[in-house]
DNA sequence: ATGTTAGTTCAACGATTGTTGAAATTCAAA
DNA sequence: TTTGAATTTCAACAATCGTTGAACTAACAT
């Protein structure tokens, strides 16, 4: 079914999401990810052309999927009004929904994926520009759906929403264990269920305060 | 005045906290570091016990004065209003103002500063246990106050709002170029006077969505 | 059997890492 | 001028870094 079946290919990639996940690029070294893959060193570079190259296919390896089904949800959303515009919230919600839905189907998979995108995204150093190259087709088709749900609004309070909503996404999708300690125990980092109706509504308010007049 | 006035003290802090910022810890050496300070590699070790002080020390350098304009800024709005309470927006305007101000002062010192708060913020590593240390007693005052503002809430609510704000913010303050090159050029992430007034706005009408029954 | 190819192992390279001890320098107090 | 402490320089340590080439094994086509 998978376009890449090799078994070795597969358990060096996981083993390098999850440690560059937990200490970023610079912070793991291929023999610490080959050694958690139970595989020689020289196998990263038979499967991969460099470090870099690794971190880059570990990108990839989930990436269009990932936008492939956070376009259908807006799809579907936007089927379900053939003649009035979908609201706020409910463009928001294609938007963020898919990726709880994984989280919750095999959360040892996507988790530090999350964590992943979340430390790029912060990144100052090339964040900016991988975060485009990655998702910026997809959150543009966003974007000119929630133009259309509100309309007249100014396209600058419209781009500072959408960047407020990733900061907010990314940190909760982190799962830093933060809110954890803040809250005293009342709200856990992991508690998907907690998050998926709370932050859409968060989020639509938002846009409506700075994005409708 | 400065309790520590130390020049080649202060120049490696200087160094260490634009490079850990950009790079993360691991990303960066005690030589790149001692380069860009025009000092000896030694020197880290004479004004430092190890590359781990180092980093701790850029990040006590500024926080405890960081803390205490916010807990100021807090407590002028809530003398502001001696009988009643302060609005959510003022109180999250007390939250986000002064760092503004800093950055609109002196960016250059400011920035790399945040930025270090921004890839900490959403490290899956140690990121929440940093953040908690350095930056709980403000912020449970914070939300104290927020739950004065919203009587009534539900606490998991509050402080689910509380980590939506703080990926907001965290990300904003990161200046990683990323709203400059979805926008093609209409938003810029240094443009603080572009956030100064939409990002209390946008957040103080999430607050009212979640908190507010 | 032979050859081919994909996958794996072993050993090593030069460079860089964090860190340290001792010598050299600076500079104010005595 | 001598003393002593604070600061800086120099040289080096073992360990680890990313990366590579050559040898070895497995499986399968001819």
């Amino acid at each position: 079914m998978a376009k890449d079946m090799h078994p070795t290919r597969e358990r060096i990639l996981d083993a390098a999401e999850e440690l560059f996940a937990q200490r970023s690029f610079e912070g793991v070294s291929i023999r610490q990810i080959m050694t958690k893959a139970e595989a020689d060193v020289s196998l990263a570079y038979y499967h991969f052309k460099s470090k870099r190259d690794l971190f880059d296919q570990v990108m990839l390896r989930r990436v269009e999927y990932l936008n492939e089904i956070r376009l259908k949800a807006l799809e579907a959303v936007e089927e379900r009004h053939p003649d009035d515009e979908p609201t706020v919230e409910e463009i928001i919600g294609a938007f963020t929904q898919p990726l709880l839905t994984l989280l919750a189907e095999d959360h040892d998979k996507w988790s530090h994926y999350y964590q992943l995108i979340a430390q790029i995204n912060n990144s100052p150093d090339r964040g900016g520009e991988l975060m485009s190259r990655y998702f910026d087709p997809l959150v543009s088709r966003f974007i000119e759906a929630l133009k259309r749900a509100l309309p007249g609004s100014d396209p600058a309070d419209l781009y500072w929403s959408y960047h407020f909503l990733s900061g907010a996404l990314t940190l909760t999708f982190a799962e830093t264990g933060r809110i954890d300690n803040l809250s005293g125990g009342v709200c856990k980092s992991t508690d998907i269920a907690s998050v998926i109706d709370r932050m859409p509504a968060f989020l639509a308010a938002g846009f409506h305060a700075l994005c409708s007049k």
